[in-house]
DNA sequence: GATGAATGAGTGTTCATTCAT
DNA sequence: TATGAATGAACACTCATTCAT
């Protein structure tokens, strides 16, 4: 008859798996930061979420706002591992233009967490990216193949010449990011759910047509 | 004459002028929310900041979020004031594009708290707009002018034919908003300062390139 | 054209009548008091029910409290008035009595203002009731006609001997009261309606039988 | 070693104690509502007296009106309990009638926090006590007992016939109850202090004498 | 490593009261 | 006399963070 308090037969909740403890909590403070903000998210909900607890919070993390960095840095990275899957070194320029266009526009689409997240860090003015040193150097490679595909589409003649390579990186992303970043005020506004499929198709075709008749030489 | 007690030399601030106190608010308030967002503003600073106080905040906007509505309608309403003040009806298409281009592109420029207050806002997906009855009508005007354009431009052989205004109204913004919208993550990333005018200068001639050279039949 | 400003030919609400203002704030005092207590009572919400504004009510009572105590004299006097009517010496002391219990049994039912009122007051150890000066002499006359009922009762033989008319007094009060005072928990604890007419009836039929069951020889 | 920066000496507080904690903030919170009433009473107040701090209030009630309820639950309990002390069932009739009600004046005169809340309930008119599960089943033996010692009463002759249980139980409550909830506004009033002892004697001899005057055959 | 109780500084909101017109 | 804008202290409630076990 040992007293048996409560749940004695429950599960030992107590997982010590470091490892898991720590990912479960960046999943849920991703899930959270995402949907209200540094500001809005709370460490309490967020521990909850995680299935762990605030006190792991604070031992993993220091902080929310440590925290905050590290869940912002997955997300770019995640986002660097599959822009890394692509090889448009072999398209042709304006295939590679296309997917390029396309490759952001879809991640867009099914990573609105990373937009808000980015949204808030610059409502922050990026205090908490610039303490990060990771950052700097991810989007050297997409540079690289951005700029190799202006190149060869000026040497065939199907480009215009004189494109200057981070512009038109900012124009590919722009093109997507500003859709799905506005897309609820712009669904308020314009009286359609811009999230509908066939919208999104829309918005695709009109923006390939706008990158690749710019670069028409 | 045993006076006051507390704050004998206080300026005598009871102004007792409804309409400046309520506008000192909203000033107030929109400084804030863009700075802070909707759930990192603070209520208690908003009132320092307008020179008024916290009780008045409720006597004229009833909560944090009603007041946050207001500054937000405000926000669209300043800005659709300040695109009309030019007749583009009379200019010649491409004249009438670039002016509609680089308007936006300013108008994001100097007015960052825009960019904050609807970011903010599609981080909460809208919820608070779409309780707005002043704001649908708003985009109307813009979307006639654009179609008028392109259809004159079609005319005239200068512009491509089939260009859907809505899309071509969202790329036009999106050419310039993206850019601030992300200046600091962006700025931090390529390790130069965009907000810097001749930055500024070179991705609104970029962007004024897209546009026409998009438009090009 | 003398500048209308606004509600040119609304009914001048300026009433400028002092006595007339006084009074409505007096009722919605009581309204207010009576259904939240002294703590729970709003005095916006009295100002707006009374049809004046705030400003009035400090101008004629000085703030809450000091209010607070003149609905509870009025109540008090409105009681004693009401009891005045009675004319008991002429009946039999057994229906003399039976008069009495009937009207304090019906008072209560009628005023319920009038139990919140004297409850609250009580939470507050009657505090504001002690700098009265015009209580106290209130029951010297119900307390006259009880003791000369129970001198008549006596001399006829109807009624025991050596009743205490304070005592008694009491007891009628209590007897209606606590039934009125308690009505929502009995009533819950019950499972019944208490304020339901036949309860009542009930209650007051096994009231009297009380009193005059104790007053037997 | 620079060490902590604030309250170097304080006493740790941190008993970690759950119930302990508990049962302190019930226990404070009795004594403020029975002061203020429910509106009156100050949560910060509370949480000072209890030795705890306000979180934990929130923590373990849920709000302000929560904490109330439950509050209002354990006084019924408590008293409740006391009742039941004492086996009623063996006494003669008389002398259980007697010693109920005695029971229940000294515990009105010793409890003066369970009039107190009571009747602040019934200034909400019961919508808290209307939500408690526990409340409608604690005066089912009560009623019984008194059921019991009618019956038995009768059957000796020496109680009269057809009295109904309900009705005496709320007699038998009144006169205690009436005297011990305005006993501030009826010493004001007669100009004797009711609290006195020997007052208070006067008044429970009077009241059993009606309670056993009434009930004889 | 893990848990959940404990804390104090806030955070949005409301109140009684006063002042300018 | 009457109005309603203005004020600051307070109020119920919440939060990020820390401590005891």
């Amino acid at each position: 008859m040992t007293k048996p308090k409560k749940k004695a037969a429950a599960a030992p909740k107590r997982t010590r798996q470091p490892e898991v403890t720590r990912r479960n909590i960046l999943d849920a403070a991703l899930v959270d930061f995402a949907a209200k903000g540094l500001a809005g998210a709370r460490v309490d909900e967020i521990a909850k979420r995680s299935g762990s607890n605030k006190r792991m919070i604070y031992e993993y993390f220091g902080n929310k706002e440590a925290l905050w960095l590290i869940v912002l840095e997955q997300a770019y990275e995640r986002m660097r591992e599959e822009e890394h899957a692509i090889d448009v070194a072999r398209m042709k320029p304006a295939d590679g233009m296309r997917y390029l266009l396309e490759f952001n526009f879809r991640f867009c689409s099914r990573n609105p967490e990373f937009i808000a997240l980015l949204n808030t860090e610059n409502l922050h003015k990026a205090v908490y990216l610039k303490d990060s040193k990771k950052i700097q150097q991810l989007y050297t490679p997409l540079l690289a193949v951005i700029r190799d595909l202006l190149q060869r589409g000026e040497k065939e003649g199907v480009f215009r010449k004189g494109v200057d390579p981070v512009q038109l990186y900012i124009t590919i992303a722009a093109l997507g990011w500003f859709y799905f970043s506005n897309v609820h005020t712009l669904s308020t506004i314009f009286g359609r759910n811009l999230l509908d499929p066939r919208q999104q198709k829309l918005r695709l075709d009109h923006s390939v047509e706008v990158l690749l008749g710019f670069l028409r030489p």
